[in-house]
DNA sequence: AGCACGCCGACT
DNA sequence: GTCGGCGTGCTC
């Protein structure tokens, strides 16, 4: 048998992929790209990717090891989404080890068969002999065999309160049999008819309906309330119809029982889910039930779109715009971005939408990269909600608030109404100070003031979240004037109940809603209705629709719109639609009122008098001007350590090196095709007992970039000197701070 | 990233 | 005398 090694990637932060020789007595024709192989990594036991087979290796034969186990016959990762794997590995400068794992349920990862994702299913038998069941438990157990689905996991018939002996009756009958196999998602059986579109909406179906069998970029621009999801919904009924599968990418926080269930009631297919709330379990089910075909939609968050769907006929990717999508940690990836070129490699249309697009997607869209088809009217008879705002300059304020709002607020709440407060702050108060000698409570890991908490009562770090007791003196005079400054979620809510002592004031936050339960406990209160104020931060802005709300009040504009990042006016304008759309989704129209200190903050009210679309084009050419993206392309190196110069000395290292190659490189040419800042410190230098610091990258052309960036990552990775200092680069990164 | 090896300080 | 600290280097 000819000599031969096989290539093989394993997870490791390496750049680089391991030569391994084949089993004993097997051939190039058992190792195909995308199997799972066990193998002997040092003293270590790994489970790695084969990605191909080579005639010879670079290593020395005697360093060559055997493998040690072929886990798969057939490949586990196809060769579609390997390619997609390579472009995710290059584009985002990570080990192609790291990104394979993104590919393949964690317990695939560790080596499990793909068997252990099946269970005890029950599954109708096609010849039954006609019989008469005696229990009245029994019949309606044979109903739902007979009525609703043909196979039902064990677990979901107990769920409903049957019982083993039950089931057991109906097989001693010959009506059902019982099989150990994967369970698919359980149809929804009341199905919902479709709304009737109005000629917007008509209009963008047609447009977006026109391509379905290539790939088709397109964004899908509709303010609050002009029924975007529908319009999805159609679009996913012409893939089923086609016999195609259709991926449906949500935000972290989209993801709610009442998405689901829309989609769930519309359709008459297996609905897979994927997001956080899963187990390892589930997780692998929920691939399967993709892989094998049997689920027809899988709605998910950020990961999901590496999920494999052999019939992928259409890409939705809802709220286009948010930070969600785009991973914060390890491999930096955009889920828009990549489910664009997922898109393209599977020649299927792929739908971004958004009532307020980011300017990367509008600006592709402005410039006919993407279809763009807008919806500006409300569907039904919703109207959009009036905006409005309110100059809190030399006013008194009562409990934070100005007296007309509160007036106002009492209004909406005397006619039955709900009244929403938006403040980004949780706690009490976000800081404690000494009224005499000013000294401040501090976090000892961060540069930043611990925020005060009476619910419980503690000291709380919202950025490496340690926590310590409330002094009852100053630790520096001793003075016992040592009080909460400014106000967050909780003071806002004591002081509004006081306000309104007629009238429930609920807190909506991390800290009363930790778990999905709780949420859905409290959106279910909500929801029944009863005229009450509800308090909360960003968690309120995202999915959820409140719809007694009538009034809704954002306290802190103000802190967005001076932020030191370049996106801070963007995102802060998303926010502010966003909440505001929270209000008048029903038929009552809404109001909106924005407390500031600056009333005649120009882009405030840009977005105010013409709406959100005005505002980005300004944004747009603001961002022209000062050549940043879109109209440049941007990484981000950033680099943390303990000791503060070592951080900065790396950043200074790097730069060092690229400005060399980037001489050399482009010698006698009079400007460089990739621009360095920094490095400059953190927003926030220290952050959990670690000092940051970063180096800005821009380029005009994407290609120069990531040529640098090639260099720069395996320089860095070989310079052994500056282990101690952890670093990573972020292509396209979000926020600069 | 692990996990070894290796060379210096405070313990039974 | 040894246990254990983490600097350095390697893994096909």
């Amino acid at each position: 048998m000819p000599f031969f090694v096989v290539d093989i990637a394993l997870p490791l932060p390496l750049r680089r992929t391991f030569d391994y020789l084949p089993l004993d007595g097997e051939s190039r024709e058992h190792y195909r790209p995308g199997q799972r192989v066990r193998v002997e990594f040092g003293r270590q036991l790994l489970t790695g990717i084969v990605l191909g087979c080579k005639d010879d290796s670079e290593v020395p034969r005697n360093k060559l090891k055997p493998l040690l186990e072929r886990l798969d016959d057939e490949p586990l990762i196809n060769e579609d989404s390997l390619s997609l794997c390579r472009w995710l590995a290059d584009y985002y400068h990570h080990s192609m080890g790291e990104v394979l794992e993104h590919m393949i349920p964690t317990m695939l990862r560790r080596g499990c068969d793909l068997s252990e994702a099946d269970e005890r299913v029950w599954i109708k038998n096609d010849h039954h002999p006609v019989v008469k069941l005696r229990g009245s438990k029994q019949q309606a157990l044979w109903r739902l065999f007979e009525e609703e689905q043909d196979e039902w996991p064990h677990t979901e018939l107990t769920g409903l309160g049957f019982t083993l002996a039950q089931l057991r009756s109906l097989m001693e009958a010959g009506l059902i049999r019982e099989e150990q196999k994967l369970p698919l998602p359980v149809v929804v059986t009341e199905l919902q008819e479709s709304h009737t579109l109005n000629a917007q909406q008509q209009d963008a179906l047609k447009t977006l309906s026109d391509k379905t069998d290539e790939f088709c970029p397109a964004l899908l621009e509709g303010v609050t309330g002009s029924g975007k999801t529908e319009v999805y919904l159609r679009l996913i009924e012409n893939a089923l119809q086609q016999g195609k599968q259709a991926l449906v990418l949500v935000p972290e926080i989209g993801l709610t029982p009442q998405t689901v269930r829309r989609f769930q009631a519309r359709f008459d297919v297996p609905v897979a889910l994927l997001h956080s709330g899963l187990n390892d379990r589930e997780r692998l089910q929920g691939w399967r039930q993709c892989r094998e075909g049997g689920a027809r939609i899988l709605i998910g968050t950020r990961s999901a779109v590496f999920t494999p769907l052999p019939d992928l006929g259409l890409i939705i990717l809802d709220e286009e715009h948010d930070g969600s999508f785009k991973q914060q940690d390890g491999l930096r990836y955009s889920a828009r971005d990549f489910a664009l070129v997922r898109a393209k490699q599977a020649n299927v249309p792929i739908l971004l939408g958004s009532a307020t697009p980011s300017l990367e997607t509008l600006n592709n869209a402005l410039t006919g990269k993407y279809l763009h088809v807008k919806l500006t009217r409300r569907a039904g008879n919703a109207r959009a909600p009036g905006m409005k705002l309110h100059s809190i300059l030399h006013q008194p304020l009562t409990a934070g608030f100005a007296q007309p709002v509160l007036n106002k607020m009492y209004d909406h709440l005397h006619n039955h109404k709900q009244v929403l407060v938006f403040i980004n702050r949780r706690g009490f108060a976000p800081l404690l100070a000494c009224r005499d000698c000013g000294w401040m409570a501090e976090c000892r890991h961060c540069d930043a003031r611990l925020t005060l908490h009476h619910y419980p009562p503690h000291l709380h770090c919202h950025h490496c979240d340690f926590q310590q007791g409330i002094p009852a003196i100053c630790p520096q005079c001793g003075s016992e004037q040592v009080e909460g400054i400014g106000q967050g979620t909780e003071k806002i809510q004591d002081e509004l109940q006081q306000l309104f002592p007629d009238f429930p004031v609920r807190r909506v936050d991390r800290d009363t809603v930790r778990t999905k339960a709780a949420f859905d406990d409290l959106y279910n209160d909500i929801h029944d209705g009863g005229p009450c104020v509800l308090v909360g931060t960003q968690m309120l802005a995202k999915g959820h629709h409140f719809p007694d709300v009538t009034m809704v009040v954002i306290l802190d504009a103000d802190a967005g719109l001076f932020s030191s990042d370049f996106r801070g006016m963007e995102h802060s304008a998303q926010l502010i639609c966003q909440v505001a759309g929270r209000a008048g989704r029903a038929e009552a129209p809404g109001e909106v009122w924005i407390q500031t200190l600056y009333a005649d903050h120009p882009q405030l009210n840009l977005l105010l008098d013409s709406g959100y679309h005005a505002l980005a084009l300004s944004m747009l050419q603001e961002r022209q001007a000062q050549q940043l993206p879109p109209y440049s392309h941007m990484a981000l190196l950033r680099a943390e350590c303990e000791e503060r110069h070592l951080a900065q000395q790396l950043l200074q290292q790097a730069r060092a090196y690229m400005q060399q190659w980037l001489q050399n490189q482009h010698a006698g040419q009079k400007a460089s095709p990739v621009n360095l800042l920094g490095p400059f410190p953190a927003i926030m230098e220290r952050r959990n007992g670690h000092f940051r610091f970063q180096l800005q990258m821009y380029a005009g052309e994407r290609r120069a970039l990531h040529r640098l960036a090639y260099v720069l990552t395996r320089y860095l990775e070989n310079e052994k000197s500056l282990r101690k200092v952890r670093w990573h680069l972020d292509i396209d990164p979000l926020d600069c701070l």
